[in-house]
DNA sequence: CTCGTTGCAAAAGATTTGCATTATG
DNA sequence: CATAATGCAAATCTTTTGCAACGAG
């Protein structure tokens, strides 16, 4: 499916600047409102940062991306697309990595076993230690 | 083990404005910095919010708390006690729910089993819908 | 006493908002 | 064309920092 078809999908009017946003986020895969802005600005300056964050409000509340938050501050959005995938964040060198949401499954099937709350397979974060910092602090 | 003793423990100087900032912490659970300093003014007035994050940044360091982010832009601290529990949060109504991080057990297994990541249980925090907005949803 | 902590005020970031202009449907 | 979306600048909010005064060890 086409960007522009994506955000027709959803009833969305469908700008240049959206469009943009959402090929940076396939470009980069996830990033903040300021590195979005960064991407987008490499193949059409002029783009204004509140643009973003409007263009981020909306694309969310579609459905058509989504957001989670890697380490302090930083909310990171991603295109919400075939497989949902979790993050890891690593609290010692901050690197972020993706894996498959089925890994999560059960402790999903859990806890809604638990007390009845599902979670959202896209929004899932780690915080903790990669393999290799984990053998630096040994 | 007294506030006072938890400071002692880790080698930090026992000022009011750190125990007050524990007490804070045990009496609301978990909060943002600016829910701390309200819970902190009730009893003493006069503590300004660069002390606390101040003191959540080396309480954190040396692990008598920890934080984690609930929602946008809202870091939420806690200490760390007894049992590590993990936090849900509903993107419906906002709240915020705890359960024992034993659940996220199997999980935290595959993950590392995966690509030997080490989860951080007192970090985890799932996005989702709790079980009445689940309901009202339908 | 000495050096780490705190309070205060100002700085630095991040995000939001009002309004005139532009572009989509 | 009407109206939603954008750009721009200013307003907010959150977090950090410099520095002088203060307090713990």
């Amino acid at each position: 499916m086409t960007r522009s078809d994506k955000l027709k999908s959803v009833g969305l009017r469908v700008t240049q600047q959206r469009q943009l946003v959402l090929a940076a986020l396939d470009a980069i895969r996830h990033g903040t409102p300021e590195e979005i802005l960064t991407e987008v600005t490499k193949t059409a300056p002029g783009v204004n940062l509140s643009t973003i964050y409007r263009c981020l409000e909306v694309l969310e509340k579609s459905n058509l991306i989504t957001h989670t938050h890697l380490g302090h501050g930083a909310p990171t959005y991603h295109v919400v697309d075939g497989d949902p995938h979790i993050h890891l964040r690593c609290s010692n060198c901050q690197r972020v990595f993706s894996l498959p949401a089925a890994l999560a499954e059960a402790t999903s099937t859990a806890i809604k076993a638990n007390n009845g709350f599902v979670i959202d397979p896209y929004h899932i974060t780690f915080e903790g230690l990669c393999e290799n910092c984990t053998k630096d602090s040994k």
